[in-house]
DNA sequence: TGAAATAGTACCAAAACAGTACTATATTAT
DNA sequence: ATAATATAGTACTGTTTTGGTACTATTTCA
């Protein structure tokens, strides 16, 4: 349905808090702290640290920390994660897969448009997210920045 | 999972095939020609034409022909009718539906994103799907259109 | 040694997806 | 007239994905 998993959504939430401190922070913490349900939490955790993105601290005063810098660490990698590596139609990597492509009008621009997001994905890092994260919180600070554009 | 669903995949192709012709296609012509489902052809264009995007000729000889001229028809146009209207994360359009809006730190940057990717399929046109398509084969598939706009 | 944390899976219900089927109606060729 | 061919509308179904839970094992610290 063309839209962001909640596991993907969430995930981009735990990554830009994790980014905002240096001590451990637990499953527990940030499942309370934004009212997710705290096992969809652990796991989501889990995969990310399993896959290198963050770093765990075991047993107790626990937690885990970026395993990476948050300039490195793109929304690409991310979803890449959580969902299966950004795939607009089957046939962006493997045109193979397409069933009419010997005749397939849409392949082209369609594929286009899947390069043009995925690019965009790859520029927009975990930093660059959470520095125009802005909070309604009017005591928190609110930054203004210009909007990157695709293509 | 982030990828356009088959039903809008086989879409953009029907609506390609009859921006190309003038005579009412059959939706049996159209699977066969594409070797798609027909059923499934025959439904996603029952919905084109109710949502106005293509007209109907009913009886014998019948089919379908663009309602409007393929300029004026953009991909974002298409994705509403055969998903839902895009939405990247659900509070893109009404941020009272974000469980977390008054410390969510996506909300920015994602929204910032979702409208890049609207805008950029609003711009894509038929015409432009159209116009920029190739096909690998020219000999394959082609007995129904011209061998026009390959440049 | 017990509490608190991660590690690794396995599981489940609900929703979405992909595709089919059926009945009704309209048009046209013969 | 009527048979053939087409759309109109809608209901149905099996499979996959999604969103979320649960359980057992292990690690660490007080």
């Amino acid at each position: 349905m063309l839209k962001l998993s909640k596991k993907t959504d969430y995930a981009i939430i735990l990554l830009c808090h994790l980014g905002d401190v240096d001590a451990p922070v637990s499953a527990q913490e940030i499942a309370g702290n934004y009212q997710l349900p705290q096992p969809m939490v652990a796991n989501i955790l889990k995969q990310l640290g399993a896959a290198g993105l963050i770093q765990s601290v075991r047993g107790q005063n626990g937690g885990y920390v970026l395993a990476r810098n948050a300039e490195s660490i793109s929304l690409s990698d991310i979803i890449s994660i959580t969902d299966n590596p950004f795939n607009l139609v089957e046939c962006a990597h493997d045109e193979e897969l397409c069933k009419v492509h010997q005749c397939c009008p849409t392949r082209q621009p369609l594929v286009a448009l899947h390069r043009s997001i995925q690019r965009f994905m790859e520029d927009m890092t975990l930093s660059t997210i959470i520095s125009e994260s802005y909070f309604e919180n009017p005591d928190a600070g609110r930054t203004h920045h210009e909007t990157t554009h695709l293509s």
